[in-house]
DNA sequence: CTGCTTGCAAACTCTTTGCAGAGCT
DNA sequence: AGCTCTGCAAAGAGTTTGCAAGCAG
């Protein structure tokens, strides 16, 4: 993720204000090296800042992702939306029992799109997912 | 995905029962060539079955995909689970705007987790996912 | 008959929206 | 000062759950 001074910039070039609550969230995202949900973030705020609500989490959550500072994660088979402040190119794994989900370094030099393949969308991104059990889910599956 | 006749076969063996309305699921199912939600599903049952309901749809979806009988597809940002009848490898293009979701042939030949990288996950499935603007999507975007 | 399944309504989760007052720039 | 942003409450979308009546095996 860019650097929060960064950020800032980026935000007042497109004529967006920045309010305690909103530098409370980049904050809290620089330092996060997860893929927090909404609910995260708000919950991690809440010490420093008690009454942040989860609209303005969300609206800031919203707009981040879309001047393209932070990310979002797909294919995990999950009820929200996890944000990623990890921009670099990179693959996932998800545990599909207890949604564990880590930063791998990315496989993907062998994996391009043809562009026959490609059916005329213009793609801007790709993800790679595995998906599996983590350690700790494995051994509760054994012995159950 | 499979036959009709080995979905039923499956279903007895798990002590599950066969009723007009899984029929009727599994019949639209297997004629489905896309990634359909419940939504539509129930939607496409309702000329035959108008009174179907959406809990015996949502019921019998989660339990196909339960016994791998069908995938699921799940794209952060969208708000419902997509099913996916073909459950072959191969991995989507999907589209921002419209979340046109089409499959293609797999890439991943050259995409395998190494064990180092595994992290002692045991993986079980992997999606790859090419995300970008589908070609009305381009147009429309030029134009505004 | 037994017990899984259906369908209704209600509950739940995550996210967005409307709006009045507060706060950046 | 002007316009965005905040926070509250309510609305919305998708999905799950509780339960009485129904039906498959």
């Amino acid at each position: 993720m860019k650097s929060i001074e960064e950020v800032i910039k980026l935000f007042r070039q497109k004529g967006l204000k920045i309010t305690p609550q909103r530098r409370a969230i980049f904050e809290i995202l620089h330092e996060n090296g997860s893929h927090p949900n909404a609910e995260d973030i708000y919950k991690g705020l809440n010490s420093n800042m008690p009454d942040i609500s989860r609209t303005t989490v969300y609206n800031t959550l919203r707009e981040l992702n879309k001047l393209g500072v932070i990310g979002v994660v797909r294919n995990a088979g999950e009820d929200s939306i996890r944000y990623d402040p990890k921009t670099e190119n990179h693959d996932h794994i998800y545990c599909l029992q207890c949604g564990r989900l880590i930063d791998i370094e990315s496989e993907n030099k062998g994996v391009e799109l043809s562009n026959e393949k490609s059916r005329g969308f213009q793609i801007v991104e790709q993800q790679i997912t595995f998906i599996g059990y983590c350690p700790d889910c494995q051994k509760e599956r054994k012995n159950s």
